[in-house]
RNA sequence: AGGCGCGUAGCUCAGUUGGUUAGAGCGCUACCUUGACAUGGUAGAGGUCACCAGUUCGAAUCUGGUCGUGCCUACCA
């Protein structure tokens, strides 16, 4: 074996094995198991949200695998209709075409090409995980499959008039040219301006102040255009006569009434709004309340249309409003203009202004469907981890909109919707089949809508629509409902509440039992990761490495805001001087576990993942001793309990404590308490001691075969069941220390990934075990302080003195004398019966047990007169502590009576200490 | 505006139903290449648990408030 842990030495030849072997898909054996993936963007690269959250699955999966659990993880990919549909029309844009070049057909082809050259990229990157999901069973919403599985929703839906079309106000992008839905806008605060005009009151009519005109505030002048109606509040005495009355709408030659609506609120800007039904939301509420016309402006490019005065159309709407402003101030109708706060809704994909524009689409009722939705959660069915999630999932599902399914696009589901020329709507799979449903007539002709299904969409349906619905397939029955649902809380609306709508609506079942929600990595400064921001860590880059110039140049590679460069590659250069170190995939995932818990958000700090590459190479290096002092006598099972030696024993007991708080651990979801807990165990039991107390047995002339034997057996045997335990978490270098173990153990198995979690015994955990050796680590551990403190050289063996303890104090020093001896490096230990012969020393106390180490030519007093005033004013300040506690009745009167004792008890032994020291100073003092 | 979360060692984070001397990793100091490992070992230093008040015999933990900080939802034209 190396020096050195080389994952990638290991890595993908030991994936490229499971994987060959089928080791991945269910075992067909026992209760079910099922996790399904968040299907990630078919044509997207990973990031370190899909690596922790899919590390976590990942070691769920393993975990119950090894439980002997018939696993599934089901994997795939969406199509990401926007996302991919832009890359492709920028990559046409490159060859200065446009979609319309190529025609419907020839661009969905296009897209296709795309997604089967890059659709691998983030498969690949999964597998350089170690995920262990079942790449038999990939799917991808535009399958053949799970394309029908949507239709087939969709036409229930339509059928039971749960799907509808309807024209009203979307959020429109106008650079994409389609519908989105609430949930893909951005709202974020911005600086604008408060433009204030004055509309002139028509046939004469004047305001209660006498003036000819009334005023009103405006953020976005342009929609003026469409103004309808102005409106104040029925009870503000400042345009009461003027409700009514009429005034002139500027620049547009039309004349629109002033209305009074509860809507106003009189105490904000003027306290009179223009009303442009067509152009906002609340507008359109006031217009329906009030029978205003809808006058639209915009065309799809949000340019101004015919409907408005010429001297306009055509104009992009900001040019526009440039153009209004100046007219209006021109017309002396400009009042102010006051710079304004506002939040301004963007797309999330094109970062444009987003538009509420009137147009005709496919809505979801979502209301039957959200009931039992909600029902599903309340009564416990689901249950979100943390629980807290449950009020977001629930906050958002009582007050759900209906849901505008259909987008402007021409990647994705077509909607299976046909129309004749009067408009009529035929639902079905295809226009055969509508033909027939409808009984039309075979010359009808028939146009099928132009849009397709917003990916969520198909999303929702991901639960069974892999399964196979909407046949009733063995897959269903048995994998269905799932068992948990890893994911971020970004996504509980778009995706999680509304797969949890769909299924109970077609399965009748919920679609998993619990959904574990993540945290969001964030950068070590708790920013969130951003191209723009020039932050972004690939988690490849953090197994493979990466050298500070080729991160450098990849994030600042094609960047929106050149300009950002600089800066970006000053930060990267701070941060990363060296570039990143190749860590590993597993040190990866460790570092991901050990940040798994409650929190929701995680800064993700390379010291940690430094320090799992740091514990790989423990295990590595721990595994090489025992494989050492093993290959060649080998071992076999003790024939007798008593071959084991005390350290053996205490090993197995720590084991069992360890694995107790990993099935706890996992249990609830808290995958940091695992990793800590194994963590702890293999570095600061078996490794700081049980390694260290293996070697006494291992080279001592007087310790017998059996002895020998034993031991080396409960190294082996202790190592090879640390690795199952930590195989979920760290599956590459268990895999490899395993197979090399086994042989030595007599054990059979193709795989470390297929044998059996360890079994618990917890008639292995023995107490008195535990004591004896922490009594061990005790004195071993006073003889290391002194020899630290009075830096007496560690290649120095000394003799130690131990007396004042008692009986079972002496008897632990007959059964351990070659532990303490190997351990903290003695000359000699030896029991001293009259403390009054002891010779001067450095004490130190375990319990009342005193350890003397003769100072002869060893110690210089002050330092240990320093000492033991240290160790005496801590003393003091502890029992100072511990008597005031004591001293007052209400505690003793009121705390549980186990409690009290611990305190008494504390304060005894802290007490004998002091006093046991204090006469050691006095001691020394005396010199 | 409403809702949620966070504030514990220099940094990144744990801390179970209130009862330990408040823990881990990294970083820091000193010593050490001893026959698994310097990606290591040994011994240390380092905290008024944001602040204030309350409940309690007892608060990092429970309650109220303040400050700081982050996110989500809804918005004012």
């Amino acid at each position: 074996m190396d020096k050195t842990y080389q994952p990638q030495q290991i890595e993908a030849s030991w994936y490229q094995t499971w994987e060959d072997k089928g080791y991945f898909r269910p075992s067909g054996k026992g209760d079910s198991y099922c996790i399904m993936i968040p299907p990630p963007n078919v044509t997207g690269s990973l990031h370190m949200g899909h690596g922790f959250q899919q590390s976590i699955m990942d070691a769920m999966i393993r975990y119950q695998r090894m439980l002997g659990k018939n696993t599934l993880w089901q994997v795939g990919t969406d199509h990401a209709g926007i996302a991919t549909q832009m890359v492709v029309e920028r990559q046409l844009q490159g060859e200065g075409l446009s979609k319309h070049d190529l025609g419907r057909d020839k661009f969905v082809d296009k897209v296709w090409e795309w997604k089967e050259q890059s659709g691998n990229t983030i498969t690949r990157q999964m597998r350089r995980l170690g995920a262990s999901m079942d790449w038999t069973r990939e799917r991808f919403t535009m399958d053949e499959g799970l394309s029908k599985a949507v239709a087939e929703v969709f036409i229930r839906l339509y059928d039971e008039k749960l799907i509808y079309r309807g024209k009203r106000l979307v959020n429109w992008d106008p650079k994409l040219h389609t519908a989105i839905s609430d949930l893909e806008v951005i709202n974020e605060e911005e600086n604008g301006s408060f433009w204030y005009f004055r509309y002139p009151l028509a046939e004469g009519a004047k305001t209660a102040d006498g003036k000819d005109h009334v005023v009103i505030a405006t953020t976005r002048p342009e929609t003026m255009l469409g103004d309808a109606a102005l409106a104040v509040n029925p009870d503000d005495e400042r345009y009461k006569d003027l409700i009514g009355k009429v005034v002139e709408l500027p620049l547009c030659d039309r004349q629109i009434p002033i209305i009074a609506d509860d809507y106003v609120d009189p105490e904000f800007g003027t306290g009179c709004v223009k009303i442009t039904p067509a152009h906002d939301y609340n507008d359109y509420e006031v217009g329906k309340r009030h029978e205003l016309p809808l006058i639209n402006i915009l065309s799809d490019d949000a340019a101004i249309n015919d409907n408005a005065p010429a001297a306009y159309q055509g104009m992009d709407r900001f040019e526009a409003r440039k153009q209004i402003v100046r007219d209006m101030e021109a017309a002396g109708l400009l009042e102010k203009v006051e710079p304004h706060k506002l939040k301004v809704p963007r797309g999330d994909r094109s970062g444009v202004v987003i538009e509420p524009y009137l147009t005709n689409q496919w809505y979801v009722a979502i209301e039957s469907l959200a009931k039992p939705a909600i029902a599903a959660v309340e009564n416990g069915d689901i249950e979100f981890v943390p629980k807290n999630w449950e009020n977001t999932y629930f906050a958002w599902m009582r007050d759900i909109q209906d849901w505008c399914i259909s987008r402007q696009l021409w990647w994705g589901h077509r909607i299976p919707a046909w129309y004749d020329r009067d408009g009529n709507i035929y639902v079905g799979h295809d226009e055969k089949e509508v033909r027939q449903k409808y009984e039309l007539a075979d010359n009808l002709e028939l146009i099928q809508d132009p849009d397709v299904l917003d990916t969520w969409f198909s999303s929702a349906l991901w639960t069974f629509s892999t399964l196979g619905w909407p046949e009733d397939t063995e897959e269903l029955k048995t994998f269905h409902p799932t068992d948990v649902l890893v994911t971020g809380f970004d996504i509980i609306f778009f995706w999680v509440a509304r797969m949890i709508m769909m299924t109970l609506k077609f399965t009748g079942q919920i679609p998993f039992r619990k959904v574990y929600i993540t945290g969001l990595i964030r950068d070590s400064e708790g920013q969130k990761m951003s191209k723009s921001k020039g932050n972004v860590l690939d988690p490849i880059d953090l197994i493979d490495g990466i050298s500070i110039d080729a991160l450098v140049a990849k994030q600042t590679d094609s960047m929106m805001q050149p300009q950002l460069a600089q800066k970006i590659e000053k930060a990267t250069r701070k941060h990363f001087p060296e570039g990143i170190a190749a860590y590993g995939t597993d040190a990866l995932r460790y570092t991901f576990y050990s940040l798994a818990s409650t929190g929701r958000d995680i800064n993700f700090d390379m010291g940690r993942i430094e320090g799992f590459r740091n514990f790989c190479n423990k295990i590595w290096n721990a595994a090489r001793y025992v494989l050492m002092n093993t290959e060649e006598q080998g071992c076999s099972k003790p024939e007798q309990p008593e071959h084991f030696s005390l350290a053996d024993r205490w090993i197995q007991s720590r084991f069992q404590r360890t694995l107790q708080a990993v099935h706890d651990g996992m249990a609830n979801y808290r995958l940091d308490l695992v990793s800590q807990a194994i963590y702890d165990f293999f570095w600061n039991e078996y490794c700081d001691w049980y390694l260290e107390l293996s070697k006494p047995v291992l080279w001592d002339d007087d310790a017998t075969e059996e002895q020998k034997n034993a031991t080396r057996y409960t190294l082996l045997n202790i190592l090879e069941q640390s690795l199952r335990l930590a195989h979920p978490f760290l599956p590459f270098i268990t895999e490899e220390i395993w197979q090399r173990v086994t042989p030595l153990l007599n054990v059979e198995g193709e795989s470390i990934m297929l044998q059996a979690y360890p079994a618990s015994d917890d008639n292995v955990i023995d107490e008195a075990v535990d004591k004896e050796i922490n009594w061990v680590k005790g004195v071993i551990e006073a003889v290391r302080n002194i020899r630290g403190e009075m830096n007496i050289s560690p290649a120095k063996a000394i003799p130690v003195l131990l007396t004042k303890g008692s009986k079972s104090d002496e008897q632990n020093l007959a059964n351990n004398k070659q532990f303490l001896s190997k351990l903290a490096k003695l000359e000699s230990i030896d029991w001293l019966d009259n403390p009054e012969q002891a010779p001067l020393a450095s004490t130190q106390l375990v319990g009342k047990l005193e350890v003397l180490v003769p100072m002869a030519g060893l110690i210089d007093v002050s330092a240990e007169k320093e000492r033991l005033h240290k160790e005496v004013d801590k003393l003091e300040k502890e029992i100072a502590r511990l008597q005031g506690k004591l001293g007052n009745e209400k505690f003793v009167a009121n705390a549980p009576g186990e409690v009290v004792e611990k305190e008494k008890e504390k304060l005894t032994s802290a007490e004998n200490s002091l006093t046991q020291l204090q006469q050691q100073l006095q001691k020394i003092q005396q010199l």
